[in-house]
DNA sequence: CGGTATCCCGACCGATACTG
DNA sequence: CAGTATCGGTCGGGATACCG
């Protein structure tokens, strides 16, 4: 879990973006609504299949993302923004912008 | 230094700005131009010393701040945002939008 | 398919002391 | 005033193997 000494709302944000992972799997769900976890490996695969179910149940924990669990076999889950989660959009591509240009 | 496996243009932002402290020190500057480090320090009271300083010297190597140092006794530096980093306006002012009504 | 469990190393960062 | 040096603890995250 994310070590949590929160000051300003800037780090809050942060705190719940800026985890290995996180941005990036955000940013693809925002083009790849209801992600299966195969499907997020696929599209992020430098990612480890540990690191991207850790990084999943954070993102969910704090409410970004939810999650829906088939009861079938083979599993089948699938992952996607909440609505907290989806206003980020203009966040994230205000970071992807000034990364692209600088 | 910041470990660079740099991917996506969103993660190269969040490298630059997601150390410990920067982005409440660009947050400062935006709001303070020109501070001296202790002025910083004042600002920022819950970073130490040795990681202000530390996270400014990776601020300045990533081009987002600049440091002007005055030859007098006792010592005085003033640091500011360069243009690249003024830049970041808007996307901090949407981290801290978002965290502060979420 | 969609995860956990375990081991382990290096980066991050606090505390403290020293310096030009 | 504006830093640097050193030590040491914590923890993020890689590699690998296992599971329902």
């Amino acid at each position: 879990m994310t070590k949590q000494t929160i000051q300003c709302p800037i780090e809050r944000t942060l705190k719940q973006i800026s985890g290995k992972w996180k941005s990036v799997i955000i940013f693809r769900l925002l083009e790849h609504p209801r992600c299966r976890f195969n499907e997020l490996q696929k599209l992020i695969p430098e990612c480890s299949r540990r690191m991207l179910a850790l990084q999943l149940k954070e993102l969910e924990h704090d409410g970004l993302i939810s999650k829906t669990v088939y009861p079938v076999v083979p599993p089948k889950t699938e992952y996607s923004l909440t609505e907290r989660g989806k206003k980020l959009k203009p966040v994230i591509e205000g970071l992807q912008e000034w990364g692209r240009i600088n």
